[in-house]
DNA sequence: CTTCCTGCAAATCGTTTGCATCAGT
DNA sequence: ACTGATGCAAACGATTTGCAGGAAG
């Protein structure tokens, strides 16, 4: 199902960097390995509770900026400021197809930055993002969610 | 020195649109007439307080969200999820080049959606942000501000 | 058994809203 | 004068922090 870590991998990247192996963490990488698009905290947060009903929010929150420090989920503000995380792949440099409505991502390897294009300024170039925004051949068969 | 509206513009566009001609909207409109790169609300209150230093933080906000309502300021949320405002160019599609270090922005016009490209999946395509972040000439030239 | 992790509660930050007063037309 | 705009304060949502008890190694 997911294009990148599955939780074996996951889990021992978190190992190897001294972090303890909890359920919950066990959980929270089942859920990113089991899914392709991106996910906010509060969604995070709905499915642990499906395991966890006591879970809190905090140790969601602590939990999901500690496995992006360490390169497991790729961090990710939407269009609309809202924060989202998704399983990364660090692989190869890509770009990201996302859909609107169910946010289902899709990678591709066209990178605008290989192109010879003229930028004015003289800037000294550190990094660009760029990214596609559409509807999914599924949404766009299935009737909105609104 | 701005090469999106001047303040009679974007004057002209409020009274167009029936809103009033405060005091604080015209020095709102001269502070983005003023200035090239993104602000934050606070950059624009920290600016508004030289002229009124009772503004506050909601007048601010309201008229930033009315601002770009009306498509006098254009919107943007940066890498790091902070909303930023800037004078709005509608006259044509560009994208960004954005100093990282003082967001000082230039426009470019050489968009990766004209080339033929090649993306995966069935998306309805609706639109797409590109965005290249470096260093600007005057930035590389001054010392750093960290 | 020690240290790290968790859950609770409270603090914090950025942004929005209700309301009485004030100013633009 | 009439109506919309302002400033204040308080509400609000998302995220962070301090701390005591509980679980992983």
């Amino acid at each position: 199902m997911s294009e990148s870590h599955n939780v074996q991998d996951m889990l021992a990247v978190m190992s190897r960097n001294g972090w303890r192996i909890t359920d919950q963490r066990r959980t929270m990488a089942q859920i990113f390995a089991n899914q392709d698009g991106y996910l906010s905290p509060k969604d995070v947060y709905d499915q642990m509770t499906v395991k966890y009903p006591s879970v809190s929010f905090d140790t969601v929150y602590r939990n999901l900026r500690m496995l992006s420090e360490m390169g497991v989920l790729e961090q990710f503000y939407f269009m609309d400021g809202g924060l989202k995380f998704k399983g990364s792949c660090l692989s190869h440099h890509h770009h990201h197809l996302i859909c609107v409505n169910c946010e289902k991502t899709l990678t591709f390897d066209y990178c605008p930055m290989e192109q010879q294009m003229v930028l004015p300024g003289k800037y000294k170039i550190l990094n660009h993002r760029f990214e596609v925004y559409g509807i999914c051949e599924e949404c766009q068969n299935n009737p909105p969610t609104t």
